[in-house]
DNA sequence: TCGACTGACACTTTTGAACTGC
DNA sequence: AGCAGTTCAAAAGTGTCAGTCG
């Protein structure tokens, strides 16, 4: 499921996350936040970078404040050793494990320093990101999702044959997360087979439609996997969470190759050239044994995690010591020449090379969080108005860009008359209590006075475009109970 | 002037509809 | 009629490169 099954209904705020408490210059009204900028994101000690209000704990918790956008766990650099609001939110079992599947192929673009190409249309990475999990519960349904995230606060560029700092990074962009297409499904359907996230498209367009993640060029970043445990996509009570990282897939992005050793390496290994086997898809028999990695769970704000390398304070970022030096690679090499792949382990390379681009801290990238707790207690549904209704125009068309849609409330009682389910919107899109059944039980539409709710993984707030009601209205509930 | 970015290009792989045969 | 296998065109993917832009 990229986006684009949900993307598509819910346009382009899909994933765009508007600071927890709008700051005064925050635009109230009109277009979506793609090109917002979030002071909070500027300051290493603030970050909305989560993902899943589900993870707040105030979202749990009756009359708590309203939802945050997202919350999973921060960046690997900013916020790093910053305190993190406390959290309750429940952990996956520490003994829940994801490994890389094709770590040397990632170790091999490693050693050179990983470019990624990045588009306006969106382009896929390379290597890709393939994953195996292990101690998932068998029948216990989970969700299997991915973000990009920077590693940290600097902009690179290539000088000759290495990639050196070249001032601050940008501001951070709003971030969007890639749902797994088999998600949800039972932990025995992620544990019998490698799982892809081949289909990650990355881009630099800021204003990118098409649900893909939006990335700087010239900067490092690092993928983040995340297991969810949670009946589907909607569900507000999760069973616990998961987040992952390898050191081997930090990646710079790039408009366009920098280094030679990098494209011959994407030349020889690219699945669209005859040298190799076909693209790592978990859904594919040939695949590409590369070895696997055992992850990092990630630090997790909402984890209540507890590093086993308690992380030293990170200074500002202005102040914040450099990444390593950067070593070169050696000067006799004759980039132009064949790499010989397989004659070289990757890494041995590393050992005695490094990686061509600066790598961060030790703490940095080897921080373990233990994060085990037991599924909470199931919720009865409460539903608590804080504060008047606001209603709706009787037809919630695209692109109504209404400000009183951009706060982080989720959730819509609908009323004024039954809504059919017509091809303006999806059913999969939203969920009410409780649908219409045709005489055939198949969903012919939700009735007046229903309780819709979105997934709750994406953005609360805009306007979920896409979304049509016609000859119904919209009414907006405050609820701080958990759906299930 | 230079580095970063864009879009067009050639080429390959993937996908899905149409077709065929059992 | 239904299913499985094959074929083929379109779509989507790749890296390259010349031109544009700030």
């Amino acid at each position: 499921m990229y986006h684009s099954e949900l993307f598509q209904q819910y346009g382009p705020s899909y994933g765009v996350r508007p600071p927890h408490s709008l700051t005064a210059n925050y635009p109230a009204s009109g277009g979506h936040h793609d090109t917002y900028r979030y002071p909070e994101l500027e300051v290493p000690s603030q970050r909305y970078d989560g993902l899943f209000s589900a993870l707040d704990p105030s979202q749990r918790i009756l009359g708590a404040a309203p939802l945050t956008p997202l919350s999973l766990p921060p960046g690997p650099t900013l916020g790093f050793g910053q305190p993190h609001p406390p959290c309750e939110a429940p952990r996956l079992p520490g003994n829940v494990k994801m490994t890389l599947e094709n770590k040397e192929l990632w170790k091999q673009f490693h050693a050179f320093g990983t470019e990624m190409i990045i588009t306006k249309s969106g382009r896929r990475m390379f290597p890709q990101c393939k994953i195996t999990v292990t101690g998932l519960d068998p029948d216990g349904k989970y969700l299997l999702l991915a973000d990009i995230v920077p590693v940290d606060n600097f902009r690179y560029k290539w000088q000759e044959d290495h990639w050196e700092e070249s001032g601050r990074a940008e501001p951070r962009l709003p971030e969007r997360v890639y749902i797994h297409p088999d998600s949800p499904a039972p932990g025995s359907h992620w544990m019998k087979q490698p799982i892809s996230f081949h289909k990650i498209k990355l881009t630099n367009n800021t204003l990118d439609q098409m649900g893909h993640i939006i990335l700087h060029s010239m900067h490092r970043y690092q993928p983040r996997f995340h297991i969810v445990r949670a009946q589907d996509v909607f569900s507000r009570r999760w069973g616990g969470c998961s987040s992952f990282t390898f050191t081997e897939t930090v990646f710079l992005t790039v408009t366009a190759y920098q280094n030679e050793k990098i494209t011959q390496l994407k030349i020889q290994t690219n699945p669209f050239r005859p040298l190799y086997p076909g693209p790592c898809d978990s859904t594919l028999s040939e695949e590409l044994d590369m070895g696997g990695s055992l992850a990092i769970p990630l630090l997790s704000p909402d984890c209540s995690f507890h590093p086993i390398t308690p992380p030293t304070p990170a200074p500002p970022a202005s102040d914040a010591p450099g990444p390593s030096p950067i070593p070169s690679l050696p000067g006799d090499q004759d980039q132009s020449a064949t790499l010989d792949l397989p004659q070289q382990d990757a890494e041995t390379f590393l050992e005695t090379e490094g990686p061509s681009y600066p790598e961060p801290p030790a703490d940095r990238a080897s921080r373990l969080f233990s994060c085990s707790s037991e599924p909470p207690a199931p919720q009865i549904q409460m539903v608590c108005v804080s504060r008047p209704v606001q209603r709706f125009p009787p037809s919630f068309p695209v692109p109504q860009e209404s400000p009183q849609l951009t706060d982080s409330q989720s959730d819509f009682r609908l009323y004024g008359g039954d809504l059919p389910c017509g091809a303006e919107y999806s059913p999969s899109a939203c969920a009410v209590t409780p649908p219409i059944r045709s005489e055939d039980g198949g969903l012919r539409g939700y009735p007046m006075n229903s309780e819709i709710r979105f997934a709750h993984f994406l953005p609360n707030a805009g306007p979920k475009l896409g979304l049509q009601f016609p000859g119904s209205q919209l009414q907006r509930l405050y609820t701080g109970g958990g759906w299930m």
